[in-house]
DNA sequence: CAGTACCGTTCAAACCCTGAACAACCAAAA
DNA sequence: TTTTGGTTGTTCAGGGTTTGAACGGTACTG
């Protein structure tokens, strides 16, 4: 649990809870990633047992899925993401420490080339 | 711009930048990748012309190169730097949104499945 | 019927990482 | 010197992941 298509399945399982209907194309745009990839990590979640393809065609929709989570998918969600948010806020508080030491670094820089300080009027272009 | 290979080399960049010195297996170690990835993603900053090997041999050592940062990485390293700062900064507040909703829905859920709330007595199953 | 539009599926190519092996080099021991 | 051993960069097969483009199926519309 730490690629970014550990990631993308997470995700798609986040938008499938409270979007079953959606498309694998529309997950794709929401996802910000291809179509295959799609395609490929919503196939692991089926291959898992955390969704189930229900293959009922709504409305006037031609072969469209419903891609539900299974009990299952619902309690991995849970413990996913659990894993997931503890993992990022140590990412975020390292971030932010990163951020000071940069801050820092960044003002040694700025003294090399000075953003707009008082500068004595140079004539000419 | 969002891949863990680019993840891995701006961390190079800052490493070597600090450590011109470093060997490929110590680079891996610091980086939490194997000795290949290392090489690989090392040998794209060198294409790139961001990084330069010195082949100076340091005291009692072998075949030691120095992996000098050009004048060009270090500016890209300081672009690149800003860049994933700003997008890690956009993540971690989405997180810490995150959270706050991942709180919330906790709480829905302790209602459905109560922790210890005092319940009236029913009498054995 | 033909045309259009949307659906899931497939596939080659490319990218990236791992683990293990390899080849070069140097220093100290035999 | 020759041999041994340790440290270096390099290469490679294999597997996982992503893209982009195609394909075939199904329904609505004319």
């Amino acid at each position: 649990m730490d690629t970014h298509s550990d990631t993308i399945r997470l995700r798609l399982l986040r938008l499938l809870a409270d979007n079953p209907q959606l498309t694998q194309r529309e997950l794709a745009q929401a996802l910000g990633v291809s179509l295959g990839a799609t395609h490929y990590s919503l196939r692991a979640l089926i291959d898992k047992g955390l969704v189930k393809a229900e293959n009922f065609r709504n409305s006037q929709n031609k072969r469209a899925y419903a891609y539900l989570l299974t009990p299952k998918g619902l309690t991995e969600k849970l413990r996913i993401t659990r894993a997931f948010l503890a993992r990022k806020q140590k990412e975020c508080e390292a971030i932010q420490r990163e951020i000071e030491v940069l801050k820092r670094e960044l003002g040694e820089d700025v003294k090399t080339e000075p953003r707009e300080p008082a500068q004595p009027r140079k004539p000419g272009r």
